[in-house]
This record gives C-alpha cells, structure tokens and sequence, in this order.
DNA sequence: ATTACTTGGTGTGAAAAATGCACAAACTCA
DNA sequence: TGAGTTTGTGCATTTTTCACACCAAGTAAT
C-alpha cells in the first residue's frame, strides 16, 4: 500500500438493511434490539461490519441471511450515510439497503448483532427514535420503495406466491399511502398480463372466496425486453 | 475506540463525481487525466479521499470546488461502489456522485488530483476505458441523471439563465436520449408556470431570433409545496 | 331454510392529457 | 429584395385517467 495514502485507510463500513415485510394489510420492518454497544438494548436496523473481503452486495446478503435464514431475497442499495459524528466509535460509514421478504414464511431469531428480532409496523414507527441516524436512513429507504414500486413490479416479493387481487391492492395502498379505486386497479394490474389467475380460491373465509393469482416472472421479463413500461 | 472493532476501521473512502455539463446540444462529462498513481495518465472521473473530518457530500462539493472553482451546484449522491478487488491499493469504497454545471460560465483549471482535465462528449465515451470501474459510475451516474430528470426540474441548472426554449428542448433530448415534438414540448414546458417570458430576445443570429426565458426557482417551489408533481 | 353479514367481482361514460401534424413570421446575409 | 434559416403557434384525434354502484358468492346465526 502507498505509504502517502495510509492515512486514509481508517473509516469502517457498515451496512444497514430495512428489511420491509407485509402482513395483514400493514407494512412492516424488521427491528433488532442491540445486542452491543453502541446503543445497546435501543432499538435499530439490522446492520454489521463488513468484511476486509467482502463486496458490499454481499454483507447486506449476509445480513439478512443471518437474521432471517432467507436467501437470495430481493436487495437493494439506496445511498450511503457518512457524517463525521454519526457513530461514536469512530469514522463509520454506513451503505443502506432495503429488502423486501414475505414475512409468514418464518420466523425470525436473533443474529449475532442483536439480542432480539422483531417486526414492526411502519405505521407504529413514526416518531419511534431508533439508534444512530436509522431514522433517518428508515425514512430514505421507505422513500426509495415508494418510488421503486410505481416503476419496477418488485411488490410482489412481498406476498405469498398466490395472492388476491385485494391483497395486492392492500399491499399497494400501503407502500404509496394512498387510496386506489378498485375497478381501476384491477384493470391496470390485468391488463399487464403477467400477472396469473389460477382459477383457484380461498378457503375457510366467512365471505364470498377470492380468486387466487400468482405473479409469472418469466412473462414480466420478456415484456421489458420488447420494451415494455411497467408503471401503476 | 473498543477493541472489537478495531479491526475494520481499514478502509478507506472516495467520492467519484461525474460532471454533467451541456454545450451546443451536447451533454458532456468533465474527466481528469490521473496524476496520481495507480492508473496514472488514463482518464478517470474527478475524485478524491474523504478526510477524517470531513462529510461525504461536503467531499463531493469539495472536489467540484477544486476542479472548477464553483460553489453551491448541483450534487446528488448515487450509489457507492465497493467491490473487493476494485482499488489496487487496498480496499477503498467509492461514493459516486453527479453533479450539473453550466459549462460556459468558467474554464477548468487542474487540481490536485489530477493532472489536466477536460469536457468530453458523452456519446464519444462509449466504449473509452476510464480508470478503476469509472466506466460503471459514470453509466449508474447518467442513469440516475435521465430518472432525476423526469420527476424535478433539474435541467436548468445546466443552462445559462436565460435560455431559449430550443435550447431546453435539446437539454432534454439528449439527456433523455429521444426526440421530442416541438409544439408539444413547448405547451407542456410553458403549461408549469415556473418558467417565466424575459420578453426578451437572442441577438446575433441569422434567422428569426428566439425568446429568452428564465427557471423561476421560487415560484417552482410553491408549486411543489402545494403538491404540485413535476413530470416531463 | 331463511336472513343477515361480509367481501369479491364487474362496465360505462365523462374529462383530461397526449399526440400528430403544417405553415406563416422574424431575422441576417448576399 | 430574395434566399436561407430557425422560431412560434392551433386544432382535431386518440388515449388515458378517473369517478362511480350494484349484484354475486360464500359463512354464520337463528
């Protein structure tokens, strides 16, 4: 190493995920306890050191695998956190990313950043003071989802591989916090057609059944290749 | 600092800035020629290591600061870059940001980082190799630029302040890489009223001068206070 | 068996926005 | 004064968006 640049080689990089899931018609995240200092037993986003050989793609993989025993899960990196006071242990830049898994799938358990693990509605968090600046970086990514969403068809990551059309439109209505009609939505998200009716219903509800769809990957892949927009 | 962690605190941080400019309906990018090694003589974006005290954003503004003696422009963070083999130096993760510049209103003078530098045409960096994996910044970098551009007047801050409505029109084709309908660009351009008739003319020219105008930034923000949603 | 209850599923018309298109006006230069 | 160049504008058509209400299909309680 370059003896004029040792200096520099001092930061830390961590990376901080808000891992996002739905449940119920409520948009949740998944909280740690700290289980360290500093901030111990307060409450933040899962994070960790990333390693001297580790891309950073990979440490906020690791992460969520850690916590959550998922993989291959959608990730995503939205921006990085770096002011000179930020963590008290010294120079800590922080890269966020936000993830989005299908919460009833498992159950979470803690990891070895944290004490405890724990969803949270998002609803419940506004004026929650989580560790650090992961208020900050909460709100960043839950703006980034937003905007993501009307453009990528990643919601979907979100449900269970079959869903109802209402519950797609609950999840939606969560994320862009707002009211959609309907018929409208309906239309819409049909009439993009990579979205599947698998002429099954639900069970065990004490009310007219739903149909039951699942989201075809493949077909929404080939519909951007012969350059096809998706936008709600 | 606790002794745990001591062990990251070994990576170094640059910020990378890809500097948009525009001229005679060209966008260009502003590239230094490295004086420094590794990678000296080749051409690379402008960047350089944070200091220990020093925000990431105000490293990005210093860097411009340095490079073209202009304050308070335009900058936006992208995406850090990270990869493990990415700097031969050791590890060093990289913040890239963009920034918009009005090109003509300076000339560029070298800075310490770098031995000369240079406006270059965007469409004539297709296939250049640049230093490290700037080829890669600078493609998320206009990227980031061609999205930013569809949701928030952003264009204007590579305009002189009194431009022709021509002149925005080609800002927009060539950041957005497609051709635009005059009469269409115009009534949509002029239906925001946030972009205000100088009465006015160009001089000079041989052929029927064109109007000038000017970006009303103040009143652009009381639109956008009232929810009004900017998009081309 | 009937009724009450709950959520699912469907079409149309009106308003607004986007698009496509062609020609006269204003200036300089020779 | 005519040739050359770029500016500036209106209207008709198509497409998209939005608002809106009622019957259908199941369960639960009586």
């Amino acid at each position: 190493m370059a003896e004029f640049s040792q200096d520099f080689f001092k930061t830390a990089v961590t990376v901080d995920n808000v891992i996002f899931g739905f449940d119920e018609s409520d948009l949740k995240v998944l909280l740690i306890k700290r289980g360290t200092e500093p901030y111990v037993g307060l409450w933040a986003l899962p994070g960790d050191f990333i390693y001297a050989q580790e891309n950073i793609d990979d440490a906020a993989a690791r992460i969520l695998h850690e916590l959550t025993g998922l993989e291959k899960v959608y990730l995503e990196q939205v921006r990085t956190f770096g002011a000179v006071g930020r963590h008290p242990l010294g120079r800590v830049v922080t890269v966020a990313y936000f993830s989005l898994v299908k919460t009833n799938r498992y159950d979470v358990s803690p990891a070895s950043f944290a004490q405890k693990a724990q969803w949270v509605n998002l609803s419940e968090l506004r004026d929650s003071t989580l560790a650090f600046d992961h208020d900050e970086i909460l709100d960043a990514c839950f703006h980034a989802l937003k905007q993501r969403v009307r453009v990528r068809p990643i919601g979907f990551e979100l449900l269970p591989p079959k869903f109802t059309l209402t519950e797609l439109q609950h999840l939606y209505e969560a994320i862009l916090e707002a009211e959609l009609d309907k018929r409208n939505f309906r239309k819409k998200i049909l009439s993009m057609d990579f979205i599947v009716d698998l002429n099954e219903s639900q069970e065990g509800v004490a009310h007219r059944p739903a149909r039951l769809y699942e989201f075809d990957k493949s077909k929404y892949e080939k519909f951007v290749s012969e350059g096809f927009n998706f936008e709600l």
